[in-house]
DNA sequence: TAAAAAAATGACAACTTGTCATATAGAAAA
DNA sequence: TTTTCTATATGACAAGTTGTCATTTTTTTA
């Protein structure tokens, strides 16, 4: 989080530290970014930036936050659309996500952050669909989300699904945003697995 | 991986390097540990260090790998035991590795590494149940799995299937390590997870 | 035993990072 | 409008890091 300090600065200069910063995480992965690279863009002191954040992770996470919470709406949004059908709106996200990579300013600035994708970047990612401070959330998620053709006979089944669903989207992304795979391919290969989790692995005798 | 010059070092002064860089992997994950302590605590001199491997990602990896190696071999022997049963050979595994991190001087090392599982240390730990320069395991994996009672058409799915399984199963081993959640309710998780994969999520109407 | 190749060594330049004493600006009080 | 107090800005600095490379030492080869 951000120290007051940030807040209270004028929103042109918050874009010219957001900017910066964006351009670092883009050249290099959270781990390998440079906070006097960013300064030295930014043009600003070295002291200043401690004045406003932490460390780079506080920045890095102020940014990400931002992003996951926007993917979290495009969610919302596409569930509805679907009508609350949850694999096709799995299959529409991942449509968009793969789209949002191509367009120009990003595409480094994704790579690195799925490339890097630990348990606190997850964690952030994921937290946006549905855990503990927005609990209430969940139940959002789950009130827009048709469970009338799910297999499950409780609300934390329902949990775990979604749980799986987004960890096989992402380990999904990770692997398009690794090889450059074409759309069409990553499309295709992502469709199959979610078939088969529909489906289910197991044949009953 | 090592240069020659480590390979032609005695078994002695390989282990005095690889256990100080162990203790430096548990101490920190491996974008914080520092090539610095590693060689104060061998005894080498900074030089010697960068003759034996390229950088502390390559020293990381040679233990890594080595590790990975050794969970598939145990995955190998476990899925012997359950006659192929792939749904109970997870549960198994999973199992085996929670042990394996209540035992002394594993835990802080293998808790770094999960909690920093990103895309390139998943697919080291990933390969070595069926990637490219091993297809042929891949086959050896795929005679051992009873596939009668999978919901399967081809080899390819068998294929998705597993990475599925794998994924869940690391994302759950991620959750146990940042919650230090008691294994028997860790247990109970991980079967619940593998029976909506066995079953399904969709309910055919 | 001399020459050539391989390995060991540690000082060094070129970076990091986070801190802190000081300077400056802004707001509140007198 | 001064004075005082508080918030912010600043950049030099200590303490650390990394990878390199000229030299020395050891081992092989001829």
């Amino acid at each position: 989080m951000p120290k007051p300090t940030f807040l209270n600065l004028s929103k042109e200069k918050q874009e010219l530290l957001i900017n910066a910063a964006k351009k670092e995480f883009s050249r290099v992965p959270l781990h390998e970014a440079s906070i006097s690279n960013i300064i030295k863009d930014a043009g600003i002191p070295r002291g200043s930036f401690y004045q406003y954040f932490e460390d780079k992770e506080d920045i890095f996470f102020f940014l990400f936050d931002e992003d996951s919470r926007r993917v979290n709406e495009l969610f919302i949004s596409i569930i509805k659309i679907n009508n609350g059908d949850l694999f096709a709106s799995f299959v529409d996200l991942f449509k968009s996500i793969l789209i949002s990579f191509d367009e120009p300013g990003n595409r480094q600035y994704i790579k690195n952050i799925f490339l890097n994708m630990n348990y606190k970047i997850e964690k952030t990612f994921t937290k946006n669909f549905f855990e503990e401070n927005v609990k209430s959330h969940f139940s959002e998620l789950n009130g827009l989300l048709n469970s009338e053709n799910l297999n499950i006979t409780s609300e934390e089944e329902m949990f775990h699904i979604l749980k799986i669903m987004i960890v096989v989207m992402i380990q999904n992304l990770v692997h398009v945003f690794a090889t450059e795979l074409p759309i069409h391919e990553a499309m295709a290969t992502f469709s199959l697995e979610i078939d088969l989790l529909k489906k289910g692995f197991y044949k009953g005798t």
